[in-house]
DNA sequence: GGCCTATGTCATTCT
DNA sequence: AAAGAATGACATAGG
């Protein structure tokens, strides 16, 4: 606030050097602008919308008419102020990167997901109990490793930034709480409150087009923050949980049974897991109970999955798993961009559980674009092989998924906790798509787009003022000749304009209905920068020339020299040119014998005017000529001054359009990363999953393919054959809880 | 001749 | 209240 008042107070200058410095934020990476505004002041302005136009119109509040640009700079720094902070949306993202780091080297973390503070440790954890983690990427955890290292990146960004971010971040949330108390009708206000502009923006500019911008980029920025939220709380509660439980149902070292992610990295090696001492969990686990009863530990998975189990779509799922309409092309398709150079393509399984099953991609941008929609859902969706029995008060773990089953699906508890996030994502895509993005080009997008600051920073304004030139055409009735126009400099700005006069016009006030230089540096746009709307058909025929008030040297103009390469004003009532030479006014100037000329009539200060009209004994009609001569030179030049403005004003939202697709690639970028991170949680849940099932063993191993776990309500763990008709019950000693 | 664009002008409202 | 600014609407010229 006190920055922008200081600005404002100061002039217009001022706000330019912001505008400029703004255009250096705008092409920062996608990660930080927020810090940017935070640590760099308020340079905010992401465009030079003219939107005061629109303001006036719906609501004339009492501000002066040459500080609507300031006005709607000063608007915008609100509006835009809060786009920006869409970013925030992202913090979900990085924490779940977070969590990731936390699990993996320091088992102590888990209990506390939510402080940074045991971040520090992760690294060295990571190190001491997975050996060489960089040197051996075949361990099965490298994209792990990488999300962790990633993360530990981030966070030391974070932890530096932490302090500006905090400010941001406190004032995010409340301008969130004020959203959601006070509805959607109160959040420009609030931003501008917040923002400290409320007393420079006008109600209309609230109430018109910040609440189009703000309905429109609120809906898509607490769609992705909510989702994404929500998904991290849920996928990475649940995970975390459940990959504690089952490291402790099968601690480090204990038995003669290897660690089950041990298992399942082995079988990518080829290796008897018998001989896999490769810890990843259980070293982190180590804290918990190690005789922690195995039963419980499935309930306490599933009464964490069970939430969520109500909201499967068990149709949808079944469909999806049976592949009726993902098709084989699809299907294979899909498979194919998996496991090649897949961040996924460490993980390994049991040869069934590869036979079957339906790894999650990390999302190649190739099939998203290429598939169909609901291939890149089933791609997703049946990332995790863990179904759900929906019976009451008897949940039951069943290895049957679109994965390894054969038999009517059931759906995956974990795979719900996704859908809303996947589904989002679909209509990401799909609007994507619409709109023809490719993510495959959504990197090199973001690249090309963020090297273009998007801003209207190019004040190629005119050098002079938009009325000197007319100023300097000024030719006294009686003295001047033809050509006074065409030789004088537009930089003189103020010429003798009467013989009979002896004011010499100041060159401010004879630019009194003109368009201000000051106004025109805030107004002018790139739109004269012959090159950057190239790739805008539509502007094609706009982007002439808009010095209305300077000779032009177009084509256009040299085809009309009469009209265009002249002023109508800059000849004097008697000289010698051709009547078509002159307008109305001029002709009916010289019939009337009006001993000025059109220019000085219209540009001259109203009291001189008033003072000249006086001088000369005029008559009636001459009286009236003159006035209107001034009425509708002054009228003129306002008309291309409005018109000016609107360009300005259309060229402006362009420049906030383009910035919004910028951000929109951003954040789908953003989204595919974190489906993905989530991607291969699943996979190793899903892992850990078939690793449990295997170590149940009857007079012979279980196939996983004909049993399902279930928990019954008295404490029992039974396994349930798949073959409903055959079923059979192995009911297994209920184990002390040692809890 | 019709369409489009640029420009001027008028009427009206607002500052 | 006057002057001017702003702007929608219309007319006109030219391509």
């Amino acid at each position: 606030m006190m920055y922008l008042k200081k600005y404002f107070t100061e002039g217009l200058v001022q706000v330019a050097i912001l505008l400029s410095l703004f255009g250096d934020n705008i092409q920062d990476g996608p990660y930080l602008p927020s810090w940017r505004e935070m640590i760099s002041g308020p340079t905010s302005a992401l465009t030079q919308t003219q939107l005061h136009n629109l303001r006036n119109q719906q609501d004339s509040q009492s501000r002066h008419l040459k500080n609507v640009d300031l006005d709607s700079f000063f608007g915008a720094r609100g509006l835009l102020g809060w786009v920006r902070r869409l970013d925030h949306f992202r913090v979900p993202g990085s924490e779940f990167e977070t969590w990731l780091v936390r699990r993996e080297p320091d088992a102590l973390v888990i209990g506390a997901p939510g402080q940074p503070a045991s971040l520090d440790g992760g690294t060295g954890g990571l190190d001491d109990h997975s050996g060489d983690p960089v040197g051996s990427p075949d361990l099965g955890y490298g994209p792990i490793r990488d999300n962790g290292l990633e993360t530990m990146a981030a966070v030391s960004r974070r932890g530096q930034e932490e302090e500006a971010d905090d400010d941001l971040q406190k004032e995010d949330t409340e301008t969130r709480q004020g959203h959601s108390n006070a509805g959607h009708n109160e959040r420009p206000e609030q931003i501008l409150e917040e923002s400290g502009m409320s007393e420079l923006v006008g109600n209309t500019w609230r109430e018109g087009w910040r609440d189009y911008y703000d309905h429109a980029n609120r809906e898509l920025a607490q769609d992705l923050s909510d989702q994404v939220a929500s998904l991290e709380a849920q996928s990475s509660m649940s995970l975390q949980e459940c990959l504690r439980l089952m490291d402790d149902a099968f601690p480090y070292g204990e038995g003669p049974e290897s660690d089950p992610v041990d298992l399942c990295l082995s079988g990518a090696r080829g290796e008897d897991p018998s001989h896999v001492r490769q810890p990843l969990l259980s070293p982190l686990l180590s804290h918990a109970d190690p005789s922690m009863d195995l039963e419980q530990q499935w309930q306490d998975i599933l009464a964490i999955m069970e939430p969520e189990d109500t909201e499967v779509d068990f149709s949808r799922d079944a469909v999806m798993q049976s592949g009726s309409i993902e098709g084989p092309g699809a299907m294979d398709h899909d498979r194919q961009d998996i496991v090649p150079g897949s961040s996924l393509d460490s993980y390994s399984f049991s040869p069934s559980l590869n036979d079957g099953v339906h790894l999650g991609a990390p999302l190649q941008p190739t099939s998203v674009v290429s598939d169909n929609l609901p291939s890149t859902f089933n791609l997703i969706d049946t990332a995790l092989p863990l179904p759900f029995d929906g019976s009451v008060g008897s949940p039951t773990l069943s290895h049957q998924s679109g994965v390894f089953l054969e038999e009517p699906v059931q759906p995956s508890p974990l795979a719900s906790l996704l859908d809303d996030a996947l589904l989002d994502e679909i209509s990401f895509l799909g609007l994507a798509l619409e709109e023809g993005f490719n993510p495959t080009q959504a990197s090199e997008l973001e690249e090309e787009l963020d090297t273009d600051s998007g801003l209207s920073l190019n004040f190629s304004h005119s050098p002079a003022s938009p009325c000197e030139s007319e100023v300097s055409s000024y030719s006294s009735s009686s003295s001047s000749s033809s050509s006074s126009e065409s030789s004088a400099s537009p930089s003189e700005g103020a010429v003798g304009y009467n013989s009979d006069m002896e004011a010499i016009l100041d060159p401010e006030e004879g630019a009194a209905g003109g368009y201000s230089p000051e106004v025109s540096k805030m107004c002018s746009t790139s739109y004269q920068n012959p090159g950057r709307y190239n790739n805008l058909p539509w502007l094609e025929q706009v982007g002439h020339d808009h010095n209305y008030h300077q000779p032009r040297a177009d084509s256009r103009n040299q085809r009309k020299p009469f009209k265009s390469q002249k002023s109508h004003y800059s000849k004097p009532y008697d000289c010698d040119i051709a009547d078509k030479m002159w307008g109305r006014d001029e002709r009916q100037a010289r019939a009337l014998k009006i001993p000025f000329s059109n220019n000085l009539i219209v540009n001259m200060p109203v009291e001189e005017f008033n003072e000249l009209l006086t001088k000369h004994h005029l008559s009636e009609a001459q009286l009236n000529l003159i006035r209107d001569i001034r009425r509708r030179g002054k009228n003129k030049m306002a008309a291309q001054n409005c018109r000016r403005r609107k360009l300005d004003i259309l060229f402006g939202l362009e420049d906030e359009v383009a910035g919004f697709r910028r951000q929109k690639v951003r954040l789908l970028k953003e989204k595919t990363e974190n489906l993905r991170s989530v991607r291969e949680m699943k996979q190793r849940l899903n892992c850990l999953y078939q690793e449990v099932f295997s170590r149940l063993r009857d007079e012979q191993p279980l196939s996983a393919s004909n049993y399902t776990i279930q928990f019954g309500n008295d404490g029992q763990v039974l396994l349930v054959t798949n073959n409903s008709s055959t079923k059979k019950k192995k009911a297994y000693k209920k184990q002390d809880r040692r809890k």
